[in-house]
DNA sequence: ATCAATTAAGTTATAATATAACAGAATAGC
DNA sequence: GCTATTCTGTTATATTATAACTTAATTGAT
């Protein structure tokens, strides 16, 4: 799957789609539940490819018929952040779906400031290049936070006009 | 000045003392206003190389005879930020004192998850990196948050043991 | 199939971080 | 000194996240 999330044309009930079965079956292969209340918030997330917050989920939740407090959705954020299958925006306490999650990896994000559109790009070649500061400081690198804010594509266009 | 937080026997009385004085001297030449709950604030950040979350730092303020509520601190910190004195790290919720803060940039950081000492790093490759990738998709970098977690040098000699 | 162990979800309460809004004090520039 | 502006004090509250305990569901062994 590749990353659309400036493509505002796109067909994105296929991304829904997609994510969700990706997500079965990586959950099938790794003998992980994902549970009624997991796909759920999986699911809401990928309504858009924009960072959603925690609280906003409840609604949705409660109307679902599950329990809406807060810890109901935290758990699941957390089942799948180690999943992979989202990842966390700590720049905006927000959360996002994966393009992705078959594999670990860190998340490397351009963010929008105006329609608030977020794209996953490869980390690699950020990684690469932390990783000789980094070993200039004899630092050893466990984690990386990446997250790029700016104005995407669309934006740039409208901001002409 | 040069990054020493990861030199564990360095004359940190120093790093605060310039921190001050340079802090000073910027505001001067851009006539803004380093009040005293602002200095106090700069200079309870430069306690360490660790950043150091906003209500942390009230009980210092209440001790110093300044009224110690949320805002207050929010208001320095949010002061210092403007004038590059400070940088906000969001995956920690914690300010940190900003070497350079001579001219704008955008904060590269190494954080030690063992001894959070945090050392900042020269931006630049990193951002020429990100702004490749970002050209790519026609995005529009403006800011960045570039946050990477792990172990510094003293604390894998320490880990071995 | 039953039961014990484990994992997940419900529930209540509260912690941690951050900001809104307005009143009063200090400072700068005239 | 006066006025406009900026800064600080103060009260209240918003936002994000977790602790702790209870109940329910699922798994795996017998």
């Amino acid at each position: 799957m590749d990353n659309l999330a400036f493509e505002s044309g796109h067909d994105h009930q296929h991304c829904i789609d997609q994510a969700l079965q990706q997500a079965r079956q990586l959950c099938r292969e790794r003998q992980q539940r994902l549970t009624p209340v997991r796909e759920l918030v999986l699911k809401l997330i990928w309504q858009s490819h924009k960072p959603i917050g925690a609280y906003e989920l409840l609604p949705a939740l409660a109307q679902a018929g599950f329990n809406s407090a807060p810890p109901t959705v935290y758990r699941a954020l957390e089942f799948l952040q180690e999943q992979g299958l989202v990842h966390r925006i700590a720049s905006l306490n927000a959360f996002v779906g994966c393009p992705h999650p078959e594999q670990a990896h860190q998340g490397c994000f351009l963010i929008c400031r105006q329609c608030h559109s977020t794209s996953e790009l490869d980390a690699g070649p950020v990684h690469a290049t932390l990783e000789k500061s980094a070993r200039e400081m004899g630092f050893a690198i466990e984690q990386e936070t990446v997250e790029v804010t700016g104005l995407c594509p669309n934006c740039q266009a409208r901001e002409g006009e």
